[in-house]
RNA sequence: GGGUCGGUGCCCGAGCGGCCAAUGGGAACGGGCUGUAAACCCGUCGGUUCACACCUACGGAGGUUCGAAUCCUCCCCGGCCCA
């Protein structure tokens, strides 16, 4: 975090031992302008959803290395760009956002852009920049676009990019907004250029062409250069999807949406064949010690050091160090070894509450069966006959297999009782008036 | 516009008058093994039900039949061929 620490960082070479860079234009150009001082670059996130997700952690983070090495990084909210929507690995038009929804979304995301980048005036006195394009394009009329954007651009070059091809191609078509999703992004990249002196963007590998075209437009109009470096998307090993949990949810960066306990386990559950390059990607430690780490990982897996430092370390930067304690304690409640729910303490209930799913209730009272389909461990009372029947419910530690079974007489520490289906599903119920101990 | 083939449960995909809540695969869920893993093995997988059974479901609306996802009519949507 100190600005020191990466005094000496060359930004380049950190980012290439990390696996870090998919591709970038001129890279001796890039990388001679680099070290020739601090260069102002940006990188744009749309307002897609109300949160972000693990998959924008990539470039977002690398905004971040490159404020680490002494750059100014500028954070861009696709205010408008958000509303057109981009056809780059898509194959099917998006659903165009209400103004509503949009503006909703880029409020919950604007804090989450500013979390991972120091905007305080740093000692060479520039922190980091949050702008966004609509401020730039809204006040641009269609002729003025036409004449200063369209009239640089060959349609020839843009249905010559992959993901237009791929969307022509196909049975779908696309619609003329989205057409133009990377003249938009490439006015971005022109007019941060000319006022603000950006003069490198980066962003995900699937953004390349939109990027490339930016630094034409540049050139094109005033000669200047600009540079583009791309970072690989994060996939999982099956190719698919980024930032999915084994269970296929989307590893949301609010903590409403997934709770720290959840990020938590979710890294937790990383293969072991990703340990090195997630370390590599989204960690802060030096190339060299997460080799180490992956290192040690694989001379003896079982232990899971790697995904154990790999989940600390993203739950701390993304939720701060309390909550990450919390996580991994509440983890060891549940998983430890000798996890005995009944041997809990009041207070690491009070810890678990946070953390896993909970329902406070007035009083305990109630079938187990009935409790499982109210917390929504099972879906409906015969999905939770069925989990009963399995073999799958447990409560306060024990196996509950009687459909009648009622709640154990005894509650747990502070009043509570655990439930569990399956090997990670926890649910704390709670009592509103913890009366006995 | 004409012709033709199709729209089935979370997804793919059988079924083509009763034995169909509907074969099979995948996903998902549970158990076993294990590292809170992978792989593998076993089980479950519309709803209500202890169960018998009943209800809802096979694009939509009607109809024929004792009885339809299966036949007929009209409509909506998609693929392909012709214009």
């Amino acid at each position: 975090m100190s600005p020191c620490q990466a005094c000496g960082v060359n930004i380049l070479e950190d980012l290439d031992a990390r696996g870090l860079i998919h591709d970038t234009t001129d890279r001796a150009a890039l990388a001679a302008r680099l070290a020739d001082g601090p260069v102002r670059l940006y990188c744009g996130f749309d307002p897609t959803a109300d949160s972000l997700h693990v998959g924008n952690l990539v470039p977002l983070l690398t905004l971040r290395r490159f404020q680490l090495a002494g750059h100014v990084p500028f954070a861009l909210a696709g205010g408008s760009t958000g509303m057109v929507g981009d056809p780059s690995g898509r194959s099917s038009e998006r659903n165009l956002l209400d103004a509503e929804a949009l503006a909703n979304n880029l409020a919950c995301i604007r804090p989450q852009l500013e979390q991972f980048l120091d905007f305080g005036d740093g000692a060479d006195g520039e922190g980091a920049r949050l702008v966004n394009n609509f401020d730039w394009t809204s006040p641009v009329s269609l002729l003025d676009f036409l004449r200063d954007v369209g009239k640089h651009v060959t349609v020839n070059q843009m249905v010559a990019k992959e993901s237009i091809k791929n969307r022509i191609g196909s049975g779908d078509g696309i619609s003329y907004t989205e057409f133009s999703y990377m003249l938009l992004q490439g006015f971005d990249f022109m007019w941060l250029n000319e006022n603000e002196g950006v003069e490198l963007q980066i962003g995900g590998s699937d953004q390349w062409g939109n990027i490339v075209l930016g630094a034409d437009l540049i050139r094109r109009r005033s000669g200047s250069t600009a540079h583009a470096l791309t970072v690989p998307l994060l996939l999982k090993p099956d190719g698919t999807k980024y930032g999915k949990t084994a269970g296929g949810d989307t590893m949301w960066l609010a903590a409403d949406k997934m709770s720290p306990y959840r990020f938590y386990q979710g890294w937790l559950g990383t293969e072991d064949g990703e340990v090195r390059k997630l370390l590599m990607f989204l960690t802060f430690r030096p190339p060299q010690e997460c080799e180490e780490i992956a290192d040690a990982h694989m001379e003896n897996p079982g232990d899971r050091l790697g995904q154990r430092t790999l989940a600390a370390d993203l739950t701390r930067l993304v939720h701060g160090a309390e909550a990450m304690k919390g996580a991994i304690e509440a983890s060891e409640i549940l998983f430890s070894r000798d996890a005995d729910p009944a041997k809990a303490s009041a207070a690491a209930f009070d810890l678990l509450a946070g953390e896993v799913p909970t329902t406070t209730v007035e009083s305990f009272g109630g079938s187990v069966l009935d409790l499982l389909v109210e917390t929504a461990l099972a879906t409906s009372r015969s999905d939770a006959k069925r989990a009963l029947g399995e073999g799958g419910i447990y409560v306060d530690g024990r196996r509950v297999s009687d459909l009648e079974a009622t709640l154990p007489a005894q509650p747990l520490a502070g009043g509570h009782h655990l439930f569990r289906r399956g090997k990670k599903k926890y649910h704390l119920l709670r009592s509103a008036r913890p009366s006995n101990g």
